[in-house]
Formats: structure tokens, sequence, C-alpha cells
RNA sequence: CGGGGCGUGGUGUAACGGCUAACAUACUCGGUUUGGGACCGAGCGACUCCGGGUUCGAAUCCCGGCGCCCCGACCA
């Protein structure tokens, strides 16, 4: 794309009703804009972040066998009711609205409702199972304050996805799975050195949860992390008995600031059991199904990697989720630079490289700025020095580190930074 | 939901109860410049969040509302 014709514009100062860094940051490179509290919009930059955070995320969750669904965000309180989860005092922060007939319904907030009810179409036999099904969708909840930008909104996007099993067993061995998944989703997005799998209430679904805890002071919970074996516990937890029955001890735990980016559960039979989800087993018998949930919001993690990888001098992105891979930066209004640029530019296009070229005709500090403040991983900086010796520069953006390439190899070296 | 802070051009700031609400930036036009937000000149742009009150006079003081941020509580 060139970024002349990109609607958005950076903004030289952070606007002052923002005071977390991602908010400030997304908001002054034109990724987001805030609607109201805890209410973002995604502006072309951003929402090229948002979908390759979706594209990674779902693919790793085929690879688990995952089916892709998209349910409804109106939610029919009936299938609320029968769990006890329609009333304000159990979920309190439910937004519920009438249609015009009078009925009430919800917008939702999670999805283990009306999904388990729906697969009481399709669940009968124990051959129907397992089966693991997710859905990227915007969740609303009513918090009673929306704060640190994306990390805490009232409408976000969320990855949900929620496992069907025939017994305990075969749960778990998924279940173990999945967080072998969800350390490798964090990885590849750039945060996994301080992401730990944390354990935290099981609420009354089992004895814990797992949520994935990336440290950062902007994160609202503590936690408390045995470095050597990788794991944590959130403070709300924490405990002797609790330390004891997972064998770590007080002495080896660091307490840290952590935003949870991750969240899998247990959810046992207490779904399957109210709602009649059942199926027939092998031995002829009747089984309810056994479940778990498995979230990532989307858009919280998105501001997650900003909290953790951006600078003072603005974002920077992973290759994997980048909003482009490379920023071409023309610098000079000479008719070579012009016509080298667009050449190259041309050429990754077609190579199927996502391409930003500052076409702009403005000054080169500017540009150097902008690029640094938006956040591409690789700048490439096309002037009229260079082309005189038949070069271009690469500059990692993340390390400030500078490589000199011939004009004939940049394709080559491009297409590397990117598969690295 | 308790406590605190704050609402002034798009953005960031200024203005004793008293001049035509100022400055920077962004934007438009002209010129210069082109390796780190460069420079010169000329413009456009604000019912000072909304409603009421006090006053000869309100951006400024008072009351009510709305909105935003922060701390705490809350967070299937």
């Amino acid at each position: 794309m060139k970024q002349s014709m990109l609607f958005t514009k950076t903004k030289f100062e952070a606007p002052k009703d923002e005071v977390s860094k991602n908010a400030q940051l997304l908001i002054r490179a034109g990724f987001v804009h805030k609607e109201m509290a805890g209410v973002y919009v995604y502006l072309p930059l951003g929402l090229r972040v948002l979908k390759n955070l979706t594209e990674l995320i779902r693919k790793e969750m085929n690879d688990l066998g995952g089916q892709e669904i998209l349910l409804s965000s109106l939610q029919n309180r009936v299938s609320w009711e029968k769990t006890g989860r329609w009333s304000d005092q159990v979920v309190d922060n439910w937004f519920k609205t009438k249609l015009k007939n009078g009925s009430e319904v919800g917008l939702a907030t999670t999805h283990e409702e009306p999904l388990t009810e729906l697969l009481l179409d399709h669940i009968n036999s124990y051959r129907d199972l397992p089966v693991y099904i997710y859905q990227f969708q915007n969740k609303f909840r009513n918090e009673e304050r929306a704060k640190s930008g994306i990390l805490r909104g009232r409408e976000f996007l969320m990855k949900d996805l929620y496992s069907f099993s025939e017994s305990e067993a075969e749960h778990n061995k998924f279940y173990e799975k999945a967080i072998d998944v969800y350390h490798n989703i964090f990885s590849k997005v750039g945060i996994g050195d301080r992401t730990y799998l944390t354990f935290s209430d099981g609420g009354s679904f089992s004895d814990f949860s797992h949520e994935f805890q990336m440290i950062t002071d902007a994160g609202e919970d503590t936690i408390y992390i045995d470095k050597e074996k990788k794991i944590a516990v959130n403070e709300e937890v924490l405990n002797d008995d609790v330390l004891s029955s997972l064998d770590l001890s007080r002495e080896n735990l660091v307490e840290e600031k952590a935003v949870e980016v991750g969240n899998i559960f247990t959810l046992g039979n207490k779904f399957s059991s109210t709602l009649g989800l059942s199926f027939s087993a092998k031995t002829g018998e009747k089984n309810d199904v056994f479940m778990g949930c498995y979230g990532i919001g989307i858009s919280r993690l998105m501001g997650s990697i900003v909290e953790a990888l951006s600078d003072e001098k603005g974002l920077v992105w992973p290759m994997s989720i980048a909003p482009f891979s490379v920023h071409i930066l023309q610098v000079g209004l000479n008719e070579s630079v012009s016509q080298t640029s667009t050449d190259i530019y041309n050429t990754l296009v077609q190579e199927g490289v996502d391409v930003l070229l500052d076409d702009r005709q403005i000054n080169a500090g500017e540009k150097f700025a902008d690029s640094d403040l938006i956040g591409v991983p690789v700048q490439m900086i096309i002037s009229e020095k260079n082309i005189s010796s038949g070069e271009v520069e690469l500059k990692e953006r993340a390390t400030g580190k500078v490589v000199m390439v011939d004009e004939a190899q940049v394709l080559d070296t491009v297409l590397r930074m990117i598969k690295e």
C-alpha cells in the first residue's frame, strides 16, 4: 500500500486522556480510534494486526483439531436461565436489551450455554466425540471500569474454543495439548519469553484453571513465578496447600505484575449435565459430555504485545503479525529515487510481500519518525546516496541493525527476513 | 460502585471575573529544503462539553447533568 493513500495520519502528541502505553501509541500511530471508554475502533493498520493475529491463531486451532463456527452475539435468555447465569447476581456484566415484543435478550459475554445447547442436535454417540469448536467473536462485557486502553474493554475480540470429550481422561489429553499450543502461539507473537502458565482459580468447575500471564506493569494481576519451572501461581489462589500440591516453595517465587492473555478451563460436566448434553457410550449407558473452554482475547493480546515490545520511539511489531512486513522509505524527491522505490515496491508486492511505501512528499526526518512509530519490522531506505552505489539500506526496527544490500539481492534478502 | 483528577480549534497547551479567547502543531496556499518530526510568509479553523444560576460582565465562581482518565472494589 502507498502511504499517501492511507487515510489515517500519525499524531505528534498522544491524546491527554490516555495514559496506557498501548492506547497512546496505537492512537498516535493511527491503529485505533477510541469510540468511548472501553470501546475501540480498528483502523486499517490496526485491523491488519488483528487479522494477522486471528489468522495465526486460526491455523493453530485448526492444527489442534478445531472446527470454526460463528455463534450469535444476541443471546436467548432461556439457555442462560437453565444454568442460572442469566441472573445479574451471578453474571453482573451482561449488557441486556429488549426485543420489540418485550422479550429480554443479552449481548454475549461468553458462549458455553448456546454452544452446548446447539450440540444437542449433533451429539448422540461416543462416535461423535471428541469435538473441538471455536470462533472469533466480539464479546460484550459491561465492565464497571474499563481501563488500560485495549487491555480491558467493554467490547473486544476473542477467540474461544470449547472441547467436548467423552471422558475426563480424553479431556486431559487435549487439555495438555492445548497448553502446548498456547505456549506456541505466545512465542510466535513475540512474548513467549515473558508469558507464564499460571495456576488460577478453577471456579466451581475444577481445582484450577490455567491462565497465560504476560509480565508487564500494565497488567492488573499479581502472579508468583517459579522461573526455573516456568510456571506461576496467581495471587488469588496462593497459599501453602496450593504450593505444596504444585510442588513449589515460596523462596523460589518472584512476584510480578502481569496481564492475562489466555485462559483455559476444565468445565467438566457442569454445562452438559444442566443442559442435557449426553451421549451413548460404547457400553450403552448415557454419559454427560466432559467439557473445557479455551480463550484468548485477541485485542487484549494485541495491546499486550504493544506493552511488551514497543520502545520510546513507538510500536515494534514482530514479523508474524506486523501490519506490513516492509516499510519502504523514499528519501529525496528526485526521479531516480522514486523510480527505484516504485520498482522495488512492485516487485515485492508481486511476490506477495506486504509492503507499505512512504511516497509522501515530506521531509526525510518525518518519514523516519513515522516509520519508527508505526513499527513495521523492516525499514527499507531508498535514497539518492544509496542508489548511486547500487544499494538499498535495510534496517530492523526492533534492533536498529542496518544492512546494505545490493539492489539485485533485495528480494531474496527481504524474503529471508520475513521467514526468520 | 466508592474515592480523586480533568473537560478550551483536529491534537497538545495558555488566558486575574473585564480587550476581537492566545500559542504550538496539524490542515490550505506560495516559496525554500530533502538522511532524523527543517525553514520563511500568508490563510482556514472554537457558541470554551451540555443546561441552569450569580454578576454590569463568566472559559474562569456556584448548582445539576454528561463525558474522559487514574486509584480501589469487581472481573463467568
